[in-house]
DNA sequence: CGCTTGGTTGATGTCTGTCAATTTTTGTGG
DNA sequence: CCACAAAAATTGACAGACATCAACCAAGCG
């Protein structure tokens, strides 16, 4: 059994009945993920959704031509693979740790049974994944209208904000991530991001590495992701 | 008072008891919008949610730099302008008719307790926004992996799709859409959309005109989009 | 200490955005 | 009902941002 006290308080499970919670995650199984490990795989018939514990997931989707893309990176709260919820019944992703993880699984005709029955935890999940359709739409947005190295800076950003840890003067983005990864959030080349991204450093705007990343000047960032020069 | 039978097939409704979906009517308000007016604008407080009854909408979104792109476009018996079911206080789109229209409008702080009161509602919903989340991800992957002349194959078979009526042995779009507009959901620019569109013409793939766009050769159509040269 | 994986950087080509000019269609007011 | 203006579409010329191709370097790791 999972201690309530480790989740009761992620805005998914938000104005939930204690007791409510308890049934819930007494019929969670909890699972360590490897760093390089697949949690489950694109196309897979869907059995279960997951919540991120501990760690660090991203998402990958392999297109019919054999490319790749990274739809998502999954940080510790965030629920994933809820497939059913969107009306399918194969996984449409692949989420593969970045780090070791530890993720909670939930056997997904559970879903249904449990939303009828817990209406505020309905709003919640229809209320997140709303907030992920208001980023998908932002992604797009982005892509459309912005050349690429303001599509890097955002989601150099964002990845600040979302997946930042203070060293020093910095902000270091915590998880190893190449610059194929970027180039694959961002719809680029790893070369052009390789460029973008040296060109930035003997700018003092970022410091980079082998799997690193550390934004020295996130207002600086931000000015050159915002600004219509 | 609306009457129940113009919108108890739809999808959103499935499931509902029939006195509660009463309920749900006797609280909407109906509205005609002319074509070329807005139900509402981008960034002002949400008021309201609306269900599309007749007619067609295009959501247009300005960027901060001005430029223009439709999210999506609306059909009969879809939701838009549900805000705050993605957690938002203001409207992130200006919705436009494209021809004259009749829409049905909920007040928005109607929406969480109607949601509470039925969990089958809630979960129609959460599906709902679901299948929009797929895809926005479809957009994202399309966007992000192929070049312009896919892209506005995919656009324009998903337009004769979601709005193609059979008119003799072409499918004609069912309201008046012009370059700019196709450009704008593809990320690109109307002379892009010209030329390529004049090229699928002489070669047989599509008929053109002023605001108006119909489709000869469907098959040929999707292999140009699907097939990897 | 070689191999593998990730990263950098240069040269080149091309897609497609920008600029510009022209034509066609539609709508409107006199 | 015609003339004129406004809107939409077409097409060409040109440039620039990026992808592609290619070679080389650096750093982990068995």
């Amino acid at each position: 059994m999972i201690d309530r006290t480790l989740v009761s308080a992620l805005p998914i499970f938000a104005g939930m009945e204690e007791s409510a919670l308890d049934k819930l995650l007494s019929n969670a199984v909890q699972r360590p993920v490897a760093k390089g490990a697949k949690v489950f795989e694109q196309g897979q018939k869907a059995t279960s959704f997951y919540l991120l514990l501990q760690g660090r997931l991203k998402v990958m989707q392999v297109t019919a031509g054999g490319q790749q893309l990274i739809v998502r990176v999954v940080h510790p709260g965030d629920l994933f693979g809820f497939a059913l919820a969107i009306g399918r019944t194969e996984y449409p992703g692949t989420p593969i740790a970045v780090a070791d993880s530890i993720v909670l699984a939930w056997p997904m005709n559970m879903m249904n049974s449990f939303l009828e029955r817990n209406p505020t935890l309905a709003i919640n999940a229809m209320q997140m994944i709303g907030q992920r359709l208001d980023q998908a739409h932002n992604r797009i947005r982005e892509m459309s209208t912005q050349e690429v190295e303001r599509r890097i800076a955002h989601t150099v950003i964002r990845l600040a904000q979302e997946a930042g840890i203070h060293e020093g003067a910095d902000i270091r983005i915590d998880f190893p991530i190449s610059r194929q990864d970027i180039a694959e959030m961002t719809g680029t080349t790893l070369h052009t991001v390789s460029r973008i991204l040296s060109n930035w450093e003997t700018r003092g705007l970022v410091k980079g590495g082998r799997q690193l990343l550390l934004v020295s000047n996130l207002t600086g960032l931000k000015r050159l992701a915002e600004h219509e020069d």
